[in-house]
DNA sequence: GAGGGGCATAAGGATACCTTATACCCTCGT
DNA sequence: ACGAGGGTATAAGGTATCCTTATGCCCCTC
């Protein structure tokens, strides 16, 4: 569902942020490269939206009420994860420009690249690293041709002829709403039971619904679509209003299940596992940002 | 320091999440109560900004690119940042009318509060909070006047004629910059030592700093203060800029030191340490919702 | 090949925002 | 007590942004 309050702006925020920072809506205003007058009015128009009083400034110089400094404390986690959207936003711009070239497929790059760019950038700020965003097998190529140093690829099988380390591991799993009726069962799910129930699913043809497909299809069973939509972000959206359970990756659902909007239902007879794995070439020689990165995410190098 | 990029508004993200939950931009349009051409332009505005193809629109129907998909995705955690921001400023708003009234002191209302809330609204959505903020004395005694049912304060010791729970812990602990020779340091830093080393503190009369000063006093030493600002903020931005070390509250530095801007170094012969309690009226009976939160806290309840 | 759904463009108008100039206020020093 | 200085709010004017309605174009489907 769309925002339904009035959001605060994050120039706003970062604005406040200097003026706890810096102890004048003068010297917040010059850091930001603004006039003062601006700031000011930005920041009076910040308390308007909230409702609330986040600054005092009866004795001259403007400090932040203890209002104000939660809120500044609460628009951190904001700006961080801002800063990993940028972060991966600016990879993805570099295009093969970087210093460190990563290849990764969609899954791994939306849910975890993230991550090991932002501990890679603790210990080696100034590396640029390009991202490139494919499915496995393309992935692999891109490898092969050294068209990326490292590449980060799901599924079941090892690459030959590559060097390969498992970095983490992926699995479907079952998903409900809190409301629905297996939200608090207990006893597993069979696989004659998941295949007679209507799921959400992606159409034909996503990796995701083939590998429930060959696993179901393991048991000569197959799979009952209630609604075909065209992205996780939709399957969720219909989980979560309770249109029916589904199948998904257990990293696309981490933030939902921990927040509660959606719970993971146990199953059994399924084999839903995958390895997630680094991958590079052989020949080359890995770089130092490429060899810190694979320490760094727990792969041992030969 | 301020944003140095410019930074995608949330609203326009918000309309690429409905895009890929909606499956087209006249739906998403829709429902954000805007016209379609306004929905549009904010989208293509959005791909200027990023520097990213995010939508295609070869096809009739808009559908998301794998960047845009993982901008979707990435801008969630912003999105529950946000949520969390909100969360907490309504709380303050509501200033005593709401069906759970809660007294904090400024520390655990910044760090710790929000997270209880989400937790809160998970298992009972519908139930309005209030947050009031003050030092521990006082809000003992909102508690004592019933002002507010539930109070959050900090400090070693038992408040007596109240119910009572420790609810988490929180210690002073020593951080320095990355580059700083502290950071690598693995012997723990001694009383002596700290006490001749100059510090980036609060100024007289901040609870840290008292913390800090009898803690030093015990043992016949003092502080060396090497600049005095006014907020935990600014102290931060101090010693991640180099300035020097600092003491300040574990739960104040947990996100700096995650991402890597602080560093703990440990230390010895200094007990910094202080308890988080729940405090609540033993004579009036405690609402549903008081009690939902004590035992989601960890509090054992009479 | 005709119809329909969906997106982009154009024109016009309202709104929000920023900058410079200036007035007010508080604090501090003598 | 009084003046100086730093800091903030207000006012006026101009610009950029953003939205809405109207309309054209494209792709897909039947």
């Amino acid at each position: 569902m769309p925002l339904a309050e009035p959001v605060p702006d994050l120039i706003s925020l970062d604005l406040l942020r200097s003026v706890a920072d810096l102890g004048s809506i003068r010297r917040a205003a010059a850091a930001h490269t603004m006039s003062q007058p601006a700031a000011s009015m930005r920041l009076r128009s910040l308390e308007r939206t909230l409702g609330l009083e986040l600054l005092d400034r009866s004795s001259g110089r403007a400090r932040l009420t203890p209002t104000g400094s939660a809120v500044v404390q609460w628009s951190e986690a904001v700006f961080t994860a801002m800063g990993t959207l940028l972060l991966g936003t600016a990879s993805l711009r570099t295009e093969g420009r970087g210093r460190l070239r990563l290849g990764a497929s969609l899954t791994v790059a939306e849910y975890l690249v993230p991550g090991w760019l932002e501990q890679l950038r603790t210990v080696a700020p100034d590396v640029r690293v390009s991202l490139e965003m494919g499915n496995s097998h393309q992935v692999a190529e891109w490898v092969e041709a050294g068209r990326v140093d490292v590449g980060f690829v799901e599924g079941p099988e090892d690459v030959d002829g590559l060097g390969c380390g498992v970095v983490d591991r992926d699995d479907l799993v079952l998903v409900v709403d809190p409301s629905h009726p297996w939200a608090r069962r207990r006893r597993p799910v069979g696989a004659r039971e998941l295949a007679g129930t209507p799921l959400v699913m992606r159409e034909v043809g996503s990796g995701t619904r083939e590998v429930l497909e060959r696993a179901l299809a393991g048991l000569g069973l197959g799979v009952t679509p209630l609604v075909e939509l065209g992205s996780t972000t939709a399957i969720k959206a219909a989980v979560e209003s309770g249109h029916g359970p589904a199948i998904l990756s257990r990293l696309a659902v981490r933030i939902d299940v921990a927040d509660g909007r959606l719970v993971v239902v146990p199953t059994e007879d399924l084999d839903l596992e995958r390895s997630i794995r680094a991958i590079w070439a052989r020949g080359r020689r890995l770089g130092r940002a490429a060899r810190t990165l694979l320490t760094g995410v727990g792969v041992a190098l030969p």
